[in-house]
DNA sequence: CTAAAAGTTTAGACAAATCTAAAAAATATT
DNA sequence: AATATTTTTTAGATTTGTCTAAACTTTTAG
């Protein structure tokens, strides 16, 4: 058994390299973890020992298979509790991360497998993302990000990739949420902004909001 | 904010001192936590100094009003979380007070005034136990234990002071369940094994089990 | 009322997770 | 290739929660 704080490291370790499979440095741990390098020197020494990761000096870390299939699993609890906080309690979706972030720890299997039951086997949590069934496999459906879309391209809003209580919020307002059409009806030359209608309404977003909408085309 | 362990204190001296507001010892405390004296003494000055409890030297401690609101608070959610598990996921009575005891510390308000609208506003946990509203408020209802009862008396059965996992299976295999009408129809001189009729079951309980089954008449 | 027993506190130590400051290694720049 | 910069590691502290062993206080029993 892990820690809640080996728990949460193997959690970033997992986001930072679950794209390219590279080597994780010191430096992008220390920064999602929000302490200092040497800390996090400190505790993949210790993650190393478990073998929960590969460690060499000065190259940084990688997961083993076991590191993997505990980092998915909190991942997995994670974005399952996310369904129920906003399904069943009625959270919006930018109000559910902070608690999940706690719920993620708790350590139950008999509870987690029954609460996927009750929720359904829900496939994505509230932002659109995965959620690894108890083997610990997904769809990895990769999606287009909107800001590649050109002039009269249309898709599916997906997800998310940005998952800020202020993004979301703002997306809410825009009527931009999960599973909504959006038509690209113009780009601005000046600044890159983008034009959409989403249910016959027109809106504006800036080139830094669509790079975190991901599209279904 | 306090931490888990200092929330597990403050539980304990809680439901050390409930009944009769006395002091509790550092023994009893230990016993419970399952430390040595020595820890609970580092640990009651720290509560002491953050003027959760009051204390005193050798004459052990008492929960301030604001060190018994949040011990009352940790048991409101401890009891809600373990209606959710039975009622909401099927657990069997008897496999919720481990879960509870983790989901406790998880800490957020909204939630918990969310989950306690989703179960409908329980008034009891799965063991009969009174779940305090979220001022700390609750009926402290005094039931009478099953061995007070005499032959051809009767009650419904409330509730439980026991919650060890082999008790409560022991009990449901009787049927013994909250909310059932049990009559005592003789009871033995030998030992002062109690003989029930339940449902129009006839059944043996020893004194010991009948001491943790609360009825009410 | 005194002595033994029970209960509590202090002293000193340890493991986990963190920090700062300094040393060392890797990488980038001239 | 030599130097400057960035990144990582080490060394030494600190905080939290725990422990054992010894000292001290309170309670119980003779
Ligand atoms: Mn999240
Ligand atoms: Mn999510
Ligand atoms: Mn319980
Ligand atoms: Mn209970």
């Amino acid at each position: 058994m892990q820690s809640f704080t080996e728990e949460n490291y193997l959690k970033i370790i997992y986001h930072l390299s679950s794209d390219t499979d590279v080597a994780v440095q010191t430096n992008a741990i220390a920064e999602k973890m929000g302490t200092k390098a040497a800390s996090v020197t400190d505790m993949i020494k210790k993650l190393a020992d478990k073998q929960l990761i590969i460690y060499q000096k000065y190259q940084g870390v990688k997961l083993t298979d076991t590191g993997r299939r505990t980092a998915i699993n909190i991942v997995r609890k994670h974005r399952l509790w996310e369904v129920f906080l906003v399904e069943k309690l009625s959270f919006k979706w930018d109000e559910v991360h902070d608690i999940a972030e706690e719920l993620e720890h708790i350590n139950s299997s008999e509870l987690i497998e029954r609460l996927d039951e009750f929720l359904a086997f829900p496939k994505n949590d509230p932002h659109g993302d995965p959620i690894p069934d108890k083997d610990g496999k997904f769809d990895s459906a990769t999606f287009i990000k909107l800001n590649k879309l050109k002039t009269n391209e249309q898709g599916l809003v997906m997800g998310v990739s940005e998952h800020s209580s202020a993004f979301l919020k703002h997306l809410e307002k825009l009527g931009l949420t999960l599973g909504k059409l959006v038509k690209v009806t113009d780009i601005t030359d000046f600044d890159g902004s983008i034009e959409l209608l989403v249910e016959s309404k027109k809106i504006n977003i800036s080139r830094e909001v669509a790079k975190h909408i991901l599209i279904k085309a």
